[in-house]
DNA sequence: GTTTGTGAAACCTTTCACAGCA
DNA sequence: TGCTGTGAAAGGTTTCACAAAC
């Protein structure tokens, strides 16, 4: 909206654009505006006008955090790694790949993009180089645990798995999974219960 | 478990391995002995002992729809696309990869794996005549909604999305989202509430 | 002794409803 | 009039606690 030019927007407005009601965007705002990042002033809307596109907008990235810069590493140039550095739309979330690893020898100091794919026995240093606070594991799941035990002993805050299973981290790291299996799954069984009673689970991330 | 030769679990056991109370555990599984899938007896699991391992499995395969088969078609064959092509654990989720398609004259009539890529203007009739019940949305963002317009048409039941994009989609059709920038921006929000409060969230799907 | 299934309590989220403000 | 922010009600989920079953 910010983009398109839009002063002002209601919560009305946003609660339609992402199905949920205008009351819940009004609470969850409000917590934007008050508990989270700081912000001194309790009000982020204005009665009677909605709120203001490009402060909401700003006070949203603070609490998310692509307001800050993030490096991130890549362990795994397989498709989906490959995808990840295709796709180009993270510079706006303040979110970089910094480097690619493998410990496919064949692959190792080919280049992809702009990244040369490096041994697995950089990882450690690049981390702590780059500062590093991000992980992506792109491996087969046989390597996954391996890989996530590197990236903790290494440093990272949190881990982006794509790797079908649960892994065992260190204390104080965040995993995010990402598994197309469950994924599946949840869609199966929201098509098989959709087909009983008519009501249709929305998708989540 | 049942691979691994167990006759029984305890809902202990299972929330243990989950990271869930036991509780919970058997309020879910009491719905799923239940509630779900026309099943005659309450009782799925067996005071003092546990709940047989194979049952169980057979039980929750009902429920979330593995013991069905699942035919989908793949419209992308991109990084993505491939990557699902190339990724070979779904048989046993009851779930195959029937038809491949593109947008792009340069890769329609190529191989992948034992596919063959398919033009668009073939969706529809191949939907039919597999009796396809789910599509993958595998391209950019920009032609995502067209694509989904044409499986909705053509009958499809449910829409794994990977475009990063809500999609609009006919009544009774479901939609699961997987969003590469949802998921960094999930973890990026964790671990920064993890340096203020000390308490991860857990990863989703 | 161990473990399930389930009411009741505690807790959390969403919806309702409206005072207050522009 | 239109909209926010927020108490209160409603609705849903998780935890507690224990009788019944093995």
């Amino acid at each position: 909206m910010v983009a398109q030019g839009h002063q002002t927007v209601s919560s009305k407005a946003l609660g339609a654009a992402l199905g949920v009601s205008s009351d819940k965007v009004r609470k969850d705002l409000a917590w934007a505006g008050g508990a989270a990042s700081g912000a001194r002033s309790n009000h982020v809307g204005q009665s009677g006008v909605g709120y203001d596109c490009a402060t909401l907008h700003e006070r949203i990235r603070s609490v998310v955090g692509t307001n800050r810069q993030w490096a991130a590493v890549l362990v795994g140039c397989g498709n989906i790694g490959r995808a990840l550095l295709a796709y180009g739309g993270f510079e706006h979330q303040g979110f970089e790949i910094v480097a690619v690893f493998d410990s496919n020898r064949k692959v190792i100091g080919k280049k992809i993009g702009s990244l040369e794919v490096a041994p697995m026995s950089d990882l450690r240093r690049t981390i702590r180089s780059h500062q590093a606070s991000i992980g992506i594991i792109a491996v087969p799941r046989s390597a996954a645990q391996s890989v996530a035990g590197q990236m903790c002993a290494a440093g990272v805050r949190g881990i982006l798995n794509f790797a079908p299973m649960r892994l065992a981290v260190s204390q104080g790291v965040c995993v995010t999974n990402i598994d197309v299996n469950v994924a599946i799954e949840q869609l199966m069984m929201d098509v098989s219960l959709i087909g009983q009673s008519g009501r249709a689970g929305r998708g989540g991330s």
